[in-house]
DNA sequence: TTGATTGCAAACAATTTGCAATACT
DNA sequence: AGTATTGCAAATTGTTTGCAATCAA
């Protein structure tokens, strides 16, 4: 199931750096630039390359927002396959959701809708508690 | 709130098409070539401009999915902004889902995570029923 | 007639691919 | 040595924009 081969120097400190900023989210570039500024130079091409093995791996998950460019952030490999996540449209925070109301609305999808949700896949848009505060004062 | 100022022949006709056909989605190519083959010719640009109007109305919702086109469908004008999507990753079907469980969980999501939730942006990946059974038999 | 709309062609932006140079084991 | 990985440049793809011609009011 290991899909590496060699261990390449670009790729280890790419998957540290998301670690270590596992609260964070990135785009491509933003990835690629922070790498460039370790020292050693990156390319985009090899960024996006092992961003997707990442995440066909499962340590890290991707984020489509319409017209952006895709975000990338760590997850922390087992669990967040099955809980959900909400992210703020308007400030990009992620939050993960770990608890029983989730599950059993997946249930009750399952058995009242007949589909299975793909928790790993979904994400809920909305706005987190500091961007809805925000709002009002405008 | 109306935007509209003229009424036009392409317009309408990709109103009513999609209007007629609210069962089904469709990318901004689908729709170009079936309004094509109606007889009169349309413009993609045209029918860019025209999509992303009636989304900003609201009786049209757009989908993306990751890699491919984005896809838009007749959603019955009041009503699709409360309820919940639910997306086939596999044969692409929408599927409405308008209960209680949803509101629930949105209720949920506010007073326990302070979050809200945007259903109307917000869709559920997963597998519909017989996409499942097909992936039994393969 | 006035202003909105159309649609082509060109511009853009995100991502992917070809391929020779390079790094890992 | 042999194979995976890198990274540049070029190609693709989805979408947007400039602008002159056209259409609705």
């Amino acid at each position: 199931m290991a899909s590496s081969r060699y261990e390449t120097e670009p790729r280890s400190r790419m998957a540290d750096y998301l670690k270590n900023n596992s609260d964070k989210h990135f785009t491509v570039d933003d990835l690629t630039e922070s790498l460039c500024a370790q020292g050693r130079r990156v390319g985009r091409t090899t960024v996006y390359r092992n961003l997707e093995r990442l995440v066909r791996e499962g340590s890290v998950q991707r984020f489509d927002t319409p017209g952006a460019p895709a975000c990338y952030q760590y997850v922390s490999g087992n669990g967040c396959a099955e809980h959900h996540h909400l992210h703020c449209t308007s400030c990009g925070t992620l939050i993960h959701v770990d608890c029983d109301y989730m599950d059993e609305l997946k249930e009750h999808i399952k058995s009242e809708h007949g589909f299975a949700v793909d928790a790993g896949r979904t994400v809920l848009y909305g706005l987190c508690e500091k961007c809805r505060d925000g709002e009002h004062r405008e």
